[in-house]
DNA sequence: CCAGAGGATTGACAGCCGTCGATGGAACTC
DNA sequence: GAGTTCCATCGACGGCTGTCAATCCTCTGG
């Protein structure tokens, strides 16, 4: 809210011509945006929210049967946000015997963090 | 990659209880993590994540058909990705005349930037 | 008033998503 | 080998998403 706007142009349409010519570009390019949706979708449900802010915290020494009381999921399903994230480059994941142990790769979310604050 | 790992745990598992106990506990909140993954949704399209960059170095002075010429959409698509922009909190719009214009509201972005930095 | 322009809305479509129950597979204990 | 445990995969279901063509609404200029 209280974005001041100063809007200058098109006060006088010319009737009859095209609104506008396009007079900015993105500054991201194509692969680029592509990349940071691809980050952001691995982001977009609440479980994989909190999944990376648990991972982040302790990375490697939690096991997946550790993480599913933590959310009220089904086994499958939890296993089915992991493999997004894997997926989307946030995690991966470390076997050890029977256990699953995942961890982050902060490279996605730096990237997707740097060009948000930048 | 190349994360150091640290597996102490569970190496001699008590057959026939279950596996563990969990050690560790989401730092962000349900509602927390509800608000970022709303955000991280909204910026989870390629045409969405440009949108906000062009916005954001040109606050106020771009109208809707101006925006158009840069997708390869057509122009309902673009009305309803920046809907989704508006619902998601990410940029409200003008409107002056005939013409609509968008800006970017920095919270949001802030929001998700801050949790993915700290 | 009317005609035209910018933009929002509607309806439709294929495709993906989150969830579950059931099953499969690898590794460990006995 | 038999049984158990952890985790991945499969198939199915309702719901949502991105896209388009068609239409509607609002404002402008005459």
């Amino acid at each position: 809210m209280a974005v001041d706007l100063t809007l200058a142009p098109k006060q006088k349409r010319p009737v009859g011509e095209a609104c506008c010519e396009p007079l900015v570009h993105p500054d991201v390019s194509v692969t680029q945006a592509a990349r940071l949706a691809q980050v952001a979708k691995a982001l977009s449900d609440p479980v994989r929210v909190q999944l990376v802010d648990v991972l982040r915290r302790h990375a490697g020494k939690v096991c997946v049967c550790e993480l599913q009381p933590l959310f009220d999921i089904g086994q499958p399903t939890l296993s089915h946000h992991l493999k997004k994230l894997r997926e989307a480059g946030l995690i991966d994941i470390e076997r050890r015997g029977l256990w699953a142990y995942p961890y982050v790769l902060p490279d996605a979310l730096e990237e997707l963090s740097g060009w948000l604050g930048g």
